[in-house]
DNA sequence: CTGTTAGCGCGTTCAA
DNA sequence: TTGAACGCGCTAACAG
């Protein structure tokens, strides 16, 4: 029952040598003698030794977690498929790395005080935007960061993203060419995650860059498709859809996000219209749920998720933090939901 | 630059006051006068100030995170979905309760390392076996822990799972029903998501005694089925659906895991063979990625969690832990994968 | 080379 | 309101 904690004093009372041996006998054998380390480790083994982790890390001024900042409510940002796959990166890369991972909501609804408390080496964030205060906080508790889908333009913050707007011409260009011209586009709230005003250089405004230049080849332009933004889960998806398709019927929904693809494939599917296509954004991963049914571009989330988590690393054991900008691949999956006209 | 962290004492020295005074100001206002918490208050915003939680916690012998350990290399458990409900669960309780939440990764493939460095303060796991070493560990840490899909005779480990037996006879008294006689069944191998064998009073085994009470209702026994184990993968479950067809085609799959029922849907669909039926186990929550579809038993995971966090909380909080064992619900969930002969 | 002493890190809290 | 001790492991500096 209440067998008080084992600790290093213990093992140094028991065996007769101080704590400083102890501490040796188990982080530098070589520095005290064998007899002395066979001593200790197997009074500490018959003790049931196990140093403190939390003492030991605090010594130490380390954690071995990095901390992953979810950008909405806990519920809400691991039901998007997108976010889930970058935290399958994000956490295979800990592991071969013998870190751990720690998913950090909202504290208070404030990011900021999450991050404040946070018991972590490095944060990574994802399609959040990074303000003054924020960024005030990390610089005080020297924590290292680095943003998925971030400003490739900040001077400060290193990112992973990928050439948004080539992916999101490839998108449009892919639905041009399949001869839709009535099409809805369904993009990502002004901050792709949180709440904010669409910035320039933000994923939203390269976006629509790439749309308009996908457009013009077709001699289109933006006002020649309807637009309307949209959270990005699958309900708001639904509602986007239902908006949309009370006032006219387009041949082709374009959505920035896999999740708003889904709720708009769910409602026409039970509107039994099965010849307006959907083509969606993000991608999901081999092991995920029903790969290959909706037409998408994919983004590899967990190969975005791993990038930025060795990048992420590398600042944390290097102390030094050149600020860099990533890219990673994108590609156009063929699913069942782009047809022809 | 590399201007120092400001701590505690920073305060001190500025405003005069000691450091008992300035950590009262924070923490516990009324025990010094108001105009000393203010001076301090002030000088700790000027100085920017942020209490290091690590140093906070490690005084107050907390962590303020609970532990998920993942039962497989970090991506495979990720890539279940209902593994992945089961931690939207924890982390929505974590959320409310101003929890982080640690995925901890086997550390060197060993999940002993891994609990013994974990910095959290308690621990839930799934469908592992927590055998005498683990225990021994957990002991000696002190440190409470909740199993989901635990065995319910467990005296000393508290508990999450559903009535596996009742639920795996609706599974199959569905398939029944409609007519299947030629049924080949995937079960999960001898431990949940790890390797390990068979124990009466597992879920595999209460599993087993379910299916063989349907089975009893229509004059069979679980000789007249084709049973195979499978990893609960989607891969895996291609592999066992290929298995199978290679000796016979049965109408219908009972799969032990929607994962698995994934793999044998995508097989059987890449085969045409869309006569024949599959019935999965775990179900997938509203948010997740087409939901409707696959004909499934519902466990809901995320209740699972939601319910493993708050005993745990409850373990932490209340430093008394009586051993509980409780059950969620589930129920059949209508797809489109499991016709009628 | 082996081992020890002493103090650190930083916020909390007991005894005064 | 405060000085000092505490938690626990690490490590610089030093002595034998």
């Amino acid at each position: 029952m209440g067998t008080k904690r084992v600790t290093i004093q213990d093992i140094a009372r028991k065996t007769g040598y101080s704590k400083t041996a102890v501490s040796f006998a188990f982080n530098c054998p070589s520095r005290i003698s064998e007899a002395a380390v066979e001593k200790i480790l197997s009074a500490a083994k018959e003790l049931d030794y196990i140093p403190d982790p939390m003492a030991r890390n605090f010594s130490l001024g380390k954690h071995m977690a990095l901390g992953f900042l979810l950008p909405q409510k806990a519920g809400t940002s691991l039901g998007n498929p997108y976010i889930h796959s970058v935290i399958k990166g994000i956490a295979a890369e800990c592991q071969s790395k013998g870190y751990m991972l720690t998913l950090i909501p909202p504290l208070h609804s404030s990011v900021q005080e999450a991050v404040k408390n946070a018991t972590v080496d490095g944060i990574i964030t994802i399609g959040i935007e990074i303000d003054r205060s924020l960024r005030g906080i990390l610089r005080r508790r020297g924590m290292p960061i680095v943003a998925i889908d971030g400003s490739e333009d900040d001077e400060a913050i290193s990112s992973v993203s990928i050439d948004d707007e080539g992916a999101a011409e490839m998108q449009m260009l892919k639905v041009l060419e399949r001869g839709h011209r009535k099409i809805a586009v369904i993009t990502l709230p002004g901050d792709a995650y949180s709440s904010s005003s669409a910035k320039p250089g933000s994923t939203l405004e390269k976006r629509k860059a790439g749309y308009a230049k996908a457009l013009k080849q077709y001699s289109m332009t933006l006002s020649d498709v309807t637009l309307l933004s949209s959270d990005t889960t699958i309900m708001a998806g639904r509602k986007a859809a239902e908006s949309i398709l009370s006032s006219f019927t387009p041949t082709c929904f374009v959505s920035m996000s896999d999740a708003v693809a889904m709720g708009i494939q769910e409602v026409l599917s039970e509107r039994k219209m099965d010849d307006v296509s959907v083509i969606g954004f993000d991608g999901i991963e081999e092991e995920e749920y029903r790969t290959q049914y909706l037409t998408t571009i994919v983004q590899s989330g967990s190969e975005k998720g791993r990038v930025s988590a060795q990048m992420l690393l590398a600042m944390i054991e290097d102390r030094q933090s050149p600020v860099m900008h990533r890219t990673v691949e994108y590609s156009f999956q063929e699913g069942r939901t782009l047809g022809w006209i």
